[in-house]
RNA sequence: GGGGGCGUGGCGAAGCUGGUUAUCGCGCCGGCCUGUCAAGCCGGAGAUCGCGGGUUCAAUCCCCGUCGCUCCCGCCA
């Protein structure tokens, strides 16, 4: 190319008034006036006009109406005043144009499959397949310098915290816990497997039993299960581990980090430190473990109230040890229908919920279709538990405790929205602990909350001993951060003793030989002078998501994969050589639904 | 694995109590036009209605299956 760029075309201003410059770009709109011809000539710092004037250039006039959209160009030319009145405010370079006077084609371009400038509507088919041209367009670009923005900024500050940057190894072992791996076959081993990372945990706890006292990482991840709007499979954690720390030293380092990516990203300020909410007041208050702390509508328990009632639905919930809890949408009445009402009860169907109660308290007393089953002392005691006033809609779930909190806390923020007091350039942070150790699972055995290797609380230890309602009782030394209702990271201060290890694998009924072939290598780490340490992953996709103000994760990622977890645009997943799968003895079985059972085993 | 939404010229949509020459806007092609900014005016081309089967004299429309995209539950921290 002869005509190399002098500036971008987002650069120019006044300042550059009759300077002779040269620009790159792509043709966006043009606007061929017969004589006079006008072109939006964009690159990913902005767009500039161009002007192609037959009284400045007959030469390069001539060769404008042979432009189309995406042609790439380079145009040398004067930088001109707009004429009075001519000026476009919503351009930053609109107070000036360029008369071309030379011009260089640098390549032409078929026709686009959708118009790159406003794609917001194509369908994401599509878009996926001309991935490259929907990356053309200034909103997804600016999400993904947003992104590089980010990582830079992240990896400065763990450095200037005297974090070390490890890479671990992609290839590693599959681990039974947690997860569906994706799984590498092995040439040189025929028969066996690698599997990606689901995350380096073990190996971040690995580097501090080597010594790397601070570890950070901005770590790429895999795991094998269905997709979500949030959810990709593969996606990027920012890994971090520290040791000689308490739990409290980690939250800091991180209160540190979200400071510094709110102001330099956002310009806004947090205050610190950041709100902490134990898991269980998260759970009674706002029905989930992740809450979205914008907003009020807090949850209230009412179950004691009912204890001796004789409404039957809340009398057999109470009787299979369910609980009923409510929300009171203060002063909101005037702005709910019956409708509105009456929606909620399929709204709670696919969480398992059965049923959503309201009253409606109208100034000439209560209105609902369940009052009638309350005794007087019943509906006394709720008014004054609930804090109700004429003006406020109560709304309640009876089931169990887990249905209850799932459907009050999809409730609360159905009617934040629908109140507008959801706002995505209002950040809400906070810090979720006292995890329980152990959850039941379906046959009531404790199963770990976070991972095998998360600490209890120091003050719980004893607890180990106990009985299963005890295990159940053991708070663990675990952190969440939480933004906007959505979990961007969390971590724990992990056991480094290999007693108490031992210990919990006891507890979730892993044999000593079976802890060795899962863990093998890092229970053996343990042994070999572990310091005390702990730490935690971000979610970075999510993250970006929400200081982006996007729905989708696709809006963040370079080049993402389909619901079906493939790519348009390579055509990834593909198949591959019969050769191929020789070398690695890998023979491929088409299953037909009726040989299906054949096959099984 | 289960449930919902979508699939009609290159793009976005309309048409769906079964019968139309399949409609509109954008884009595309040609022409006119010297201040537009997703310019304007005139003309034109462009569609096996995702695919396969069924019902019917007749299917874009109804039924069954299937593929793709998408949201949710399960799954996943």
């Amino acid at each position: 190319m002869k005509l190399q760029r002098t500036h971008t075309c987002g650069e120019l201003r006044k300042a550059q008034l009759d300077q002779v410059v040269t620009l790159n770009g792509w043709v966006g709109s043009y606007r061929d006036h017969g004589g006079v011809t006008f072109i939006d000539l964009y690159d990913r710092w902005g767009i500039t006009q161009i002007v192609f004037d037959p009284d400045h250039s007959a030469e390069a006039h001539k060769i404008a109406h042979t432009l189309r959209s995406q042609y790439v160009v380079a145009v040398k030319g004067t930088v001109r005043p707009r004429p009075e009145g001519m000026a476009n405010p919503n351009l930053a370079t609109g107070e000036i144009d360029v008369y071309v006077s030379e011009f260089e084609l640098l390549n032409s371009s078929k026709t686009p499959p959708f118009d790159v400038l406003h794609a917001g509507s194509v369908h994401a088919e599509t878009k996926l397949k001309y991935r490259y041209l929907d990356m053309r367009s200034p909103e997804l670009q600016q999400r993904i310098i947003f992104r590089s923005r980010a990582t830079n900024l992240i990896r400065s500050y763990f450095i200037g915290k005297d974090f070390v940057e490890i890479e671990t190894p992609i290839l590693g072992r599959a681990t039974p816990e947690g997860a569906r791996d994706y799984l590498v076959p092995s040439r040189v081993n025929q028969g066996k497997f690698y599997a990606l990372p689901q995350s380096p945990q073990l190996y971040k706890q690995s580097l501090m039993v080597s010594g790397f006292d601070r570890y950070f990482q901005i770590a790429r991840c895999f795991r094998d299960e269905d997709l979500r709007a949030e959810r990709q499979p593969e996606f990027t954690q920012v890994d971090l581990e520290m040791s000689f720390v308490s739990s409290e030293d980690i939250i800091t380092i991180l209160e540190g980090l979200f400071v510094g990516l709110m102001k330099e990203l956002k310009g806004v300020g947090i205050t610190l430190p950041m709100p902490r909410i134990s898991y269980q007041e998260a759970m009674l208050k706002y029905g989930s473990d992740a809450p979205d702390l914008r907003f009020g509508f807090e949850i209230t328990d009412i179950t004691d109230v009912f204890s001796k009632t004789s409404f039957g639905v809340f009398k057999t919930t109470i009787e299979k040890g369910g609980c009923i809890r409510g929300i009171n949408l203060k002063g909101r009445s005037s702005e709910l229908s019956r409708k509105d009402l009456d929606e909620l009860t399929p709204f709670v169907k696919p969480m398992r919920g059965k049923g959503v109660a309201w009253i409606r308290m109208n100034e000439d007393g209560p209105q609902s279709p369940i009052i009638k089953f309350f005794s007087e002392e019943e509906s006394a005691a709720l008014y004054a538990r609930m804090d109700a006033e004429p003006g406020d809609v109560l709304i309640f779930v009876a089931d169990a405790e887990k249905i209850v909190c799932q459907c009050l806390a999809a409730i609360r923020g159905r009617f934040a929205r629908k109140f507008g007091l959801v706002r995505s350039d209002d950040y809400a942070f906070a810090w979720v602990v006292d995890f329980p150790l152990f959850e039941a699972d379906e046959e009531g055995n404790p199963t770990p909350t976070h991972h095998p290797f998360t600490s209890p609380k120091p003050e719980d230890i004893h607890l180990l001993s106990g009985s299963r309602e005890e295990l159940l009782k053991i708070r663990s030394d675990a952190y969440d951060i939480v933004l906007n209702g959505s979990e961007i990271g969390g971590g724990s201060i992990r056991i480094h003793d290999h007693i108490v290890q031992e210990q919990i694998f006891r507890i979730l009924g892993i044999e000593e030989e079976e802890a060795a072939e899962k863990f093998g290598f890092l229970l053996d780490a343990l042994q070999y002078g572990a310091p005390p340490h702990g730490g935690l992953a971000l979610g970075l996709d999510r993250i970006m998501m929400i200081l982006s103000g996007t729905e989708s994760i696709r809006d963040v990622i370079a080049f993402p994969k389909t619901q079906k977890a493939t790519c348009l645009m390579t055509g990834a997943p593909g198949p591959v050589d019969e050769a191929q799968l020789d070398e690695l003895a890998i023979e491929v079985f088409v299953l037909d639904e009726d040989e299906d059972t054949d096959l099984d085993d």
